[in-house]
DNA sequence: TTGCTTGATACCGTCGCAGCATGGACGTCA
DNA sequence: TGACGTCCATGCTGCGACGGTATCAAGCAA
């Protein structure tokens, strides 16, 4: 046979009363039963833990030791049941989470912020990926949530609008272009050298900056694949290239950000003002109680931001 | 109702297989109370802990939360066991050892050493005691075992003899028996001042001057009540005294240790040449297995200590 | 479709546990 | 000193919980 822990709770009661009538009083029982697990415990255990003749009812150091443990073992049972409630209640657990490297700027500090004041017992894990792995992560289960670019497979996928924000063109500060007064349009570029996007890795920002420019006459002399490279080659003197203005905070010397006109023709529920994306996105089907916790923060976390911008 | 290590067990079971029948067979049962004991724990916890279609099962978030809580329950369950098998049999607790400051000389070291090694899981903690105040604290509860000078009320306390060594004399070192050979007798001291010690507080050093200067001519002066106190009065010119061989190792300057003739007449089983015991001494009746362990090592101990003083 | 796997459910027998009554040892009080 | 009270242990009994057998239902394979 074994342990119950009906034996220890017994037991404890008997060792902090040091006496069998009070103690099944107190687990409301009746002191016969209370005696013969008692004995079962200690036959289990294999040690004597209490003294006790027909007089009084004492701990021996063996019995002492053992309550010690006692405590910590419903202590550590309590907080088990506790912390699975927390976990299934989405209060608590660990959270994988997927960022690309510039383009949560401005999204990333505040929600991980808001994560540790509102859910200090969700431990949070950042993977910093592209899209592309972003994905794959999400269905290998690597990563729970995701902040990337669309689009997105729909079907294993779901996703929703963290963050709009406008398109830049970025200008060496020498550049013409960086004296110029109001937005600038396609035209504002004709003959100008683009630093463009590679073609998927960077499917996003690659077609932003195609469809700001069709009918234009620009030249797309690169394909870079960072948002954060395409600013030091304009830094660097090789072109103007079109990025989210938020990257602006990425603090590079030597290049001035310039507001474009409106970019028309995107998705239908787009804002032409604010075409630039940022989609929380997850495995369609694993909504889990966690997820949806920290996807109201999520949301709450992009409405600050946006009120401060606001301002 | 409440949680059961039993229904823990079962899930751990469920847990690492993820099989209900494989878990059964483990467990030595059947797949259906199996399912059952699963179905009470989790309405027990309030979280659902597995997921499971006919076809699969496999862990929620909660479930693996409480999988791993479940663990350290279970082995924390273990340890106190074993922990409180230990305690019973001596070899892990507590021991409140009492020690009086320098008469343990020499004894008490190599028994904490040698305690350390054989005992490890005994914890030592030491008091510093006369005898007087060592005897109260058995009394009390307070110490488990002294290293004490006889006499003790042997109707309350069991003792046994841990070390003998030789009563010496301490003399200044340009004291004129500072340079005397051959070991002095009672007649050497006639007429030459004595630091004596209390007739209560050192009652056993007190009678154990006053039965050597016996039928002598000498003067005892003082009344200390610690041998280090009559050594550092000897090394300031004050007079002479009797203390135990060991209290060489007090270290104290500007004074030697003279060899005396054997004192005759002491307890009928006491040994002549090496009259100054120390024994250890503990509650008549409370010779707990871990005393007995301890008393072994006592025994140990002294035998290595009196091996090396015969080399 | 049949057959196999696997978890859930229904039903039943048995074992264990709690409750009641009592015993036995010890202290207290008149 | 004997009657009484206290307190833990033990014997006995009834019930409830748990485990086992049989079966079902759902999903997958051939």
């Amino acid at each position: 046979m074994d342990v119950t822990l009906d034996q220890v709770r017994c037991f404890v009661a008997v060792a902090e009363e040091l006496h069998f009538g009070r103690a099944a009083e107190r687990l409301k029982m009746t002191q016969p039963p209370l005696s013969r697990q008692i004995q079962k415990l200690e036959r289990m255990v294999g040690a004597q833990l209490l003294d006790r003749d027909n007089r009084r009812v004492v701990l021996t150091a063996a019995g002492a030791a053992f309550l010690e443990d006692c405590y910590r073992l419903v202590t550590t049972l309590d907080e088990a049941v506790a912390h699975a409630r927390r976990v299934e209640g989405g209060w608590a657990g660990t959270l994988h989470l997927g960022f690309t490297a510039v383009s949560a700027i401005g999204v990333l500090g505040p929600l991980l912020g808001l994560l540790g004041r509102e859910l200090p017992s969700v431990e949070v894990i950042l993977h910093e990926r592209v899209t592309g792995g972003q994905v794959d992560g999400i269905r290998r289960g690597e990563i729970d949530l995701g902040l990337a670019r669309p689009p997105f497979d729909t079907s294993v996928l779901s996703s929703r609008v963290v963050a709009r924000e406008p398109l830049r063109a970025v200008v060496a500060r020498d550049h013409p272009l960086a004296s110029s007064r109001g937005p600038l349009g396609p035209e504002d570029f004709d003959g100008v050298p683009v630093i463009g996007y590679h073609p998927t890795t960077a499917r996003y920002f690659h077609e932003m900056t195609v469809r700001f420019l069709v009918n234009g006459h620009s030249r797309i002399e690169q394909h870079v694949q960072q948002v954060l490279t395409a600013v030091i080659l304009v830094a660097a003197g090789q072109g103007v290239a079109f990025v989210p203005a938020s990257a602006a905070a990425l603090g590079v010397e030597g290049v001035v950000f310039k507001p474009l006109t409106d970019l028309g023709g995107g998705h239908p529920d787009s804002e032409p003002a604010r075409p630039v994306e940022l989609h929380a996105i997850w495995s369609r089907g694993a909504l889990t109680p966690m997820l949806r916790q920290v996807l109201h923060l999520v949301q709450r976390s992009a409405q600050e931001v946006d009120d401060a911008l606001g301002e």
